[in-house]
DNA sequence: CGTGCATCATAAACCACACTAGTTG
DNA sequence: CACAACTAGTGTGGTTTATGATGCA
């Protein structure tokens, strides 16, 4: 593992030799402008990019946390690493395992921020500076964030991460990804699928990424051929198009299952669900959602098999702070304890005769109980009291 | 400072079966 | 339409097991 979980890697104890900040000159740089190709730490970034709106709007990407001096071109989900093109070159041509490493392509931080927000494993992670800092009330407004991200920050401390992290290697969704998503947020109430049709996102999603095709090469990978008369980001473009279409029509169906059993409906309808609600979904509703990012032809490389990546609209701040009351109050509302639904269930289970704990079929605890009372009968047994 | 070990805390799994909800005749 | 018979799935709790976190040598 190259990355510290909650830090997205860049949490000041960066190697010597990593890059600088272009503006303090003092810090180790954590991410690259590109509108004004720099490089920046965490803290110039946020100070600089929160300027202003325009600034806000300014792609940056992480820096390679391999290298420490170019701009990050890959996440590898296996070292959940980001890397330039060299360094995932290097890294990954070390050995076959290594090539198998699942590489995505880098995707740009975008908006101001206290926060620094990247698109990691496909879906939202996000660090604060000074977590120590954090009053009571910002930590609860940084949860509520968490949820408005719908794909809360991983915290290092999960006894689950590892499950969850190599659950993602499935998960390309940005919802359901690390945690289990309750009803806290309801999401059709937004727009769901519709909120992210807007072209705006759209856009968003068709970054420039250069692919060295030596670095994608999976099982079924061909490389790209130029002769096709196709670029890449050209056919990419109409792969998400043509996908954001079907996402959206397969999606109100998704939608409609999930309200009608108490899901919380989708935005992204890639999604990954916990493992208790694995077992409610219907087959052929994971069956769409699996048919809804087909895999592309042959000939193409496997760096796009992934679903498109959907990036939420900016919020406004009365919807902001709507979503952050109905969080707060169903927050306030929520129990913890556990409740019984079927009474009787429970009566029976207190009865039930158990065996260590897991409880017995009672003709067990029968022939059990007999062969107890014969032995006993039989003077073999001393000093037990059958109770 | 890194490693191995012990200890502690927590979550998940396991089990049988009464019960519920849905389907069929 | 009402009913019975049937089937599949659900929920229940105590204990064990697995796993991660922590402290120490």
């Amino acid at each position: 593992m190259l990355k510290n979980e909650n830090s997205g890697g860049f949490d000041g104890s960066s190697n010597n030799w990593s890059r600088v900040c272009d503006s303090c000159r003092s810090t180790t740089c954590t991410v690259y402008c590109r509108a004004d190709s720099t490089f920046l730490c965490a803290g110039c970034d946020a100070r600089m990019h929160a300027a202003n709106l325009l600034a806000s709007r300014h792609e940056r990407v992480w820096v390679c946390e391999a290298c420490g001096r170019a701009p990050a071109t890959f996440l590898c989900k296996a070292d959940a690493a980001s890397l330039c093109a060299s360094c995932d070159a290097d890294i990954h041509s070390a050995n076959p395992l290594a090539r198998r490493h699942h590489r995505v392509p880098i995707m740009p931080i975008l908006g101001s921020h206290t926060k620094i927000i990247l698109l990691h494993d496909y879906g939202f992670l996000s660090f604060t500076q000074n977590a120590d800092d954090m009053t009571v009330d910002e930590e609860d407004e940084d949860e509520a964030a968490s949820w408005l991200l719908l794909n809360p920050p991983v915290k290092k401390n999960s006894t689950n991460f590892d499950n969850d992290h190599n659950n993602q290697n499935n998960n390309y969704g940005m919802l359901f990804g690390r945690e289990v998503v309750d009803d806290y947020l309801d999401l059709t109430e937004y727009g769901g699928v519709s909120q992210f049709n807007d072209q705006n996102s759209v856009n968003q999603q068709q970054q420039h990424y250069s692919v060295p095709q030596k670095s994608y090469r999976g099982d079924s990978v061909v490389p790209v051929q130029e002769g096709q008369g196709k670029s890449l980001i050209l056919y990419r473009q109409q792969q998400q198009q043509q996908s954001h279409h079907l996402n959206f029509q397969l999606g109100m169906e998704y939608d409609n299952y999930n309200t009608r059993y108490g899901y919380p409906a989708t935005m992204s309808h890639s999604v990954s669900i916990s493992s208790m609600d694995v077992s409610v979904v219907p087959e052929s509703a994971l069956s769409e959602t699996s048919n809804s990012h087909p895999r592309p032809p042959k000939g193409n490389i496997d760096l796009f098999s992934g679903p498109p990546i959907q990036i939420p609209p900016q919020l406004t701040p009365m919807d902001r702070e709507a979503r952050v009351l109905r969080y707060r109050e169903k927050k306030k509302n929520r129990k913890f304890e556990k409740t019984i639904r079927y009474a009787s269930r429970k009566v029976y289970a207190e009865t039930r005769p158990r065996i260590k704990g897991r409880f017995a079929k009672r003709t067990d605890v029968a022939e059990a109980d007999q062969m107890l009372s014969t032995q006993l009968m039989a003077g073999r047994i001393y000093g037990i009291v059958p109770s």
